[in-house]
DNA sequence: AATAAAAAAGATCGTTTTATCTTTTTTGTG
DNA sequence: CACAAAAAAGATAAAACGATCTTTTTTATT
């Protein structure tokens, strides 16, 4: 569905949610180790999440990666907006040019409520609010140990 | 979530449940320009599917693919299986090694929902039973004015 | 000012996916 | 049998994706 670069990329940004702020910031370094990712493609996609908004960064001895507010109010569809684009979304399952209730193909009537269902959901939860949630579920980002509590 | 062959696969599945049987055989050429899809592509696909016992065929002048009363029982899973394998809808929608119920992501509760009941769908229905549905409800399976009407 | 820590930038490499091309095998028909 | 149609098989090429490495820029600290 998403690629690994989507995938490693919000997983970066919920960890950032969890563990940085203004003055806690972050490097490539430690994110790669605690979530398993490849160090220089993290830092790659991170770069790129910077240029777009979704995360902030500082430069220079004490820097590295943080969410800051502005931030924290972006969704998981902003992320995937940013790294994958949106085709996939738009796409029809069975590879069609367009996916429409209009004209659907043979499993859009089994595939097609989900994928609204999950777009919105993506789409209208902000990080903030999906880390509220982490931390009442306890649910996990990494592949290590790690635990969030 | 497919890739590309996959979609193929099951649209050619879903061309030959329609328009072939043990008497009429279609050659790759026909499904290939009936589905717009890459010629000498889907010729290696149907070669796959036929020698897993997904389609049939027979060589030579008259020869062709089909899909016998056997080949029609098979569901679109099976299809998948034969030609991505199953480890994408095993895996964590984050990239976490498994999806589970036992240590969810957090995007494991939107999600997983949808992945088992498209899953058992997928599963479920036969060939066979798929087309009936598409007669009826007059779906399309190829990306040109082709009609299944 | 010198140093070192960190991100930014960009060049490079490898694998997988997608796609094409060529050759071989099978088989029905004249 | 000779021929042609069609799938089977395998070699090759191109593009996308995943990942790494090297160099440059910025900046806090001494
Ligand atoms: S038309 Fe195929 S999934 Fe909607
Ligand atoms: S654990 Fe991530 S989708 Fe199930």
């Amino acid at each position: 569905m998403l690629s690994n670069a989507c995938k490693y990329a919000i997983r970066a940004i919920l960890y950032l949610a969890i563990h940085s702020d203004e003055t806690t910031k972050i490097g490539v370094k430690k994110i790669a180790e605690e979530l398993e990712t490849p160090q220089p493609f993290l830092a790659k996609l991170l770069r790129q999440l910077t240029s777009n908004k979704l995360v902030s960064s500082t430069k220079g001895p004490g820097g590295g990666f943080f969410l800051d507010k502005n931030n924290k109010e972006k969704s998981i569809w902003d992320v995937i907006c940013c790294i994958d684009g949106t085709h996939k979304f738009e796409k029809c399952f069975l590879g069609l040019s367009k996916c429409s209730d209009k004209n659907p193909c043979p499993v859009h009537s089994t595939v097609s409520p989900f994928k609204k269902k999950i777009l919105n959901e993506f789409r209208d939860k902000t990080i903030s609010k999906l880390v509220e949630e982490i931390e009442v579920e306890g649910t996990v980002i990494s592949l290590k140990g790690f635990d969030l509590k």
